[in-house]
DNA sequence: CCGCGCGGTGGGAGCGCTCCCATAGCCTAA
DNA sequence: TTAGGCTATGGGAGCGCTCCCACCGCGCGG
């Protein structure tokens, strides 16, 4: 590979010039920048970027932290990101991080750190105080997806909000026993909001005067999760409700299946309302509360670059907004 | 943030010495070490990573291209490769890539050699002569993942011999109407080993003298394009197939769904087998040819960390094997 | 005519680390 | 006794880049 030093020698100027020339920065002749290109081509120069950070102490890269990438909101958050970070021109480093204390501490105490990332976005992810501390350290600007830190930046939706929106929906259409799906207590399953949208829901339920009907059945926020979660629940002919708001729409198809399984029709016998507008919902005809992931992810890397910008600015938090869409699984109680 | 010569300084040895007590080589008495690694631990020093690389010239992370995100195959091989490259400490730089040229272009000419990686896995992705051209200019190993190559190092699963598994496993349950489902030509949707398995669907059939009864419906690999395709090729009862051999479990469970719509019974009037055993696999009690994209992603560590020890060594290709795993989606015609 | 500002260029220090090489003490074998 | 090897340490060059600063020539205003 050729240096810096090969292309200023190849264009008959100093190194000093061919950096200025390629780099932006400083006076060069438009005569002397044409000569320096032409030479950086010719040996099929690129600048080895360790050297650039070393030398500008800036990485061209941001961490993101992820704890899942199976589940569709984890996927198309990361694809956003990803076309975010594309566009500025920074690279994206990916860290798993299940909920095991042991990497975790690893994670902040020392990978981050080494890195001298630019940035970091967390999802889903509460950093603590001693893993911010860490963070500042190393000047590393942090901005959080999906969860209520009070001191850091962070972006992400009401997720109690969007429940309500959920819940009144099936009031407005005349059902009062609603039941809440999924959303289990167990935080290993990295709960995303999931406790938030079933206070959402129980608020809704408070403020119709429904709080005798409240109750939700526990299940892990997916497809299957939903499915037995459902298929319990509408087990008993007498006690089912008419109506499910579902903690996500993996649970929420989860459930339709499992209803028609049952041989319950849906929306006739059972109304069920999800949060995402997954990329299945369409196809389940799914009424559902739509989330962006992928705006999240853009957002997030646009917070995350005011931030770079300007670090001594106050945390910005920013709340995408969330919209009824009305498909064919829910309707009016018989 | 502290450097090594503050670590050397508080230790009250030199530079050379603290290195070689913190990262491993040569000659350091045990209380040395001890004096050091206590300085470090006070300090709380992490050694920068691109002063380390550029002395080294080892990156200590590996690119990872994808040309998806968003369907389980990949996430699943992104969270083992995740994993593997987690054990052996290596980071992983993630370069999503749609099949627009430009952006692909720039990846290989500038993005991927700026970061002199270690080791790059390509996914789904047969790179050019010219690319990898690129790539061993700046000596980075590389491996794909499900891509065909000859003379790169590989990992993949036998596509045709998994469709010709699960073909078979119809014929023999006494199936001879037996269509291909998905594997649509259109290779904007990174066909990833798509022909291959209707290649090896054909072999079966036509082994067990059913060529006749060869035929395919168009879709996209994905749970909708699954439904689509399944509800247009069964939509006429005279024509339609006693068994369905779908591209991939997504497309297969699409099928299933669409298959219930109207109002056939799976198995009884029709027979559906996947490949992949997809996490829904089991809800759907689909039987399938199991697929592991964790263990491939492992794999590809693996062999790329072998690759990165000895560069010189012949492209090594590794075909993980499948199995069918029987559920319920399928038994003999009637 | 001189001084000054400004466009343009080069020299070289320095980013933080590793690793080669020199040095030094000490123990063992000839 | 002395050469030689072996452990332990330090000095300092060098990885490839950026950027500060010095320098230079030229045009222009006083």
């Amino acid at each position: 590979m050729s240096t810096i030093a090969d292309v200023a020698a190849r264009a008959g100027v100093s190194k000093a010039t061919a950096s200025r020339a390629l780099s932006g920065g400083g006076y060069v002749s438009a005569p002397t920048r044409e000569k320096v290109r032409a030479a950086a081509s010719e040996l099929s120069y690129v600048a080895h970027s360790s050297a650039t950070s070393l030398a500008t102490g800036r990485s061209l890269s941001v961490g993101v932290i992820m704890p899942a990438l199976d589940r569709w909101f984890f996927a198309e958050l990361l694809a956003g990101i990803q076309a975010g970070l594309l566009a500025s021109g920074q690279d994206l480093v990916l860290y798993g991080i299940r909920e095991r204390t042991a990497e975790r501490a690893q994670l902040f105490e020392e990978v981050l750190p080494r890195r001298r990332l630019d940035g970091i976005i967390a999802v889903g992810i509460q950093p603590s105080a001693r893993e911010l501390e860490r963070l500042i350290r190393v000047e590393s600007p942090l901005v959080s997806i999906g969860a209520y830190s009070e001191g850091t930046s962070a972006v992400s939706i009401d997720d109690a909000g969007a429940a309500r929106i959920a819940t009144e929906h099936l009031i407005d259409l005349g059902h009062r026993d609603i039941a809440f799906l999924g959303g289990t207590a167990d935080a290993a399953t990295h709960a995303f909001g999931d406790e938030r949208r079933l206070a959402g829901y129980r608020q809704a339920m408070m403020a119709a005067g429904l709080a005798a009907f409240v109750r939700h059945a526990d299940g892990e926020p997916t497809m299957p999760g939903g499915y037995e979660a459902a298929v319990r629940m509408l087990g008993d002919r007498q006690s089912r409700p008419t109506a499910l708001v579902a903690v996500c729409d993996e649970a929420a198809i989860g459930a339709v299946v499992g209803a028609r399984r049952l041989g319950l029709s849906v929306p006739a016998e059972l109304s069920i309302v999800g949060i995402d507008d997954h990329e299945h919902a369409e196809m389940f005809a799914l009424t559902t509360v739509r989330q962006q992931p992928r705006a999240q992810g853009l957002a997030a890397v646009e917070v995350l670059r005011r931030r770079m910008d300007a670090p001594d600015a106050a945390p910005e938090r920013q709340v995408l907004p969330s919209e009824l869409v009305v498909r064919a699984s829910t309707a009016a109680p018989r």
